[in-house]
DNA sequence: CTCGTCATGCTACTAATCTAGCACAGTGCT
DNA sequence: AGCACTGTGCTAGATTAGTAGCATGACGAG
């Protein structure tokens, strides 16, 4: 399960996994770059070992360095972590969750991509029931 | 920065305080039993004490009890939370969040509830621009 | 009043995380 | 070839997280 490996990273390896997840794939020196508060080159290098050795990251080798991915893809971290987030933090309730998302983004958002949004409803509608 | 904090937390600490925004509060003993892979009592106790030393949760006395409550409210949090998601897996958009959303929940939203996002995205189109 | 129960406050220990630093290998200059 | 530059593989140490266990205090039942 995704979503329960997620939840028992330490802090550390969850920043790495963040970094990792928002690129797509990294390498140690683009991990340690974009991480909050930090640490040091070979830190990084041996989390990411350990990541690996855990299985939540494969590498392969590009030139002469390793370029780590997720060994989950993407889409299946998406949704347990939506999932997780929901349940915690709108009681498992979708609309609330859609509520706050735009009015989080609020002005962010063009008509067109309302309009779009409109739609997958509407789809939503039709395909549900 | 609540969202700063959030990913400042331990393993434990984190499991904890999602517990607690579940709840929107809770004691040692419910904490404790809603833990996955629960530790000992006592553990529980002592990381409700640190995370209130670091200012995540106060407490009121409750009759013998103690009960916990999150510093940051649930709205704040809630709002960290998202956002950090959106930006880690959903490249900052909302709207693939929200396509993200419908298609998790699926067959699990009514008709009425569907209505109601509908009212909200046309709602957002008036007042964001 | 005395005992059992449930709560807290500690302290002390173990396990895991986090980190630095050195040794070595490949590549590209000069 | 010899040197600088990046990269990896280690090992070993400091720091933090996680845990158990005991002492203590409040309260209700017998």
């Amino acid at each position: 399960m995704a979503d329960t490996q997620q939840r028992q990273l330490s802090r550390r390896e969850r920043q790495i996994m963040d970094v990792i997840y928002q690129q797509g794939s990294a390498t140690a020196a683009e991990v340690l770059d974009r991480m909050p508060d930090p640490p040091g080159y070979s830190a990084v290098r041996a989390m990411l070992r350990v990541l690996e050795e855990k299985g939540h990251l494969r590498h392969e080798q590009d030139g002469p360095r390793y370029v780590y991915r997720p060994v989950v893809n993407r889409d299946r971290a998406r949704r347990s972590a939506l999932k997780h987030l929901v349940r915690t933090f709108f009681d498992g309730s979708t609309e609330e969750t859609v509520a706050a998302l735009l009015d989080l983004s609020d002005a962010g958002l063009s008509g067109a991509e309302l309009d779009r949004l409109s739609r997958l409803i509407e789809q939503a509608k039709v395909e549900g029931r």
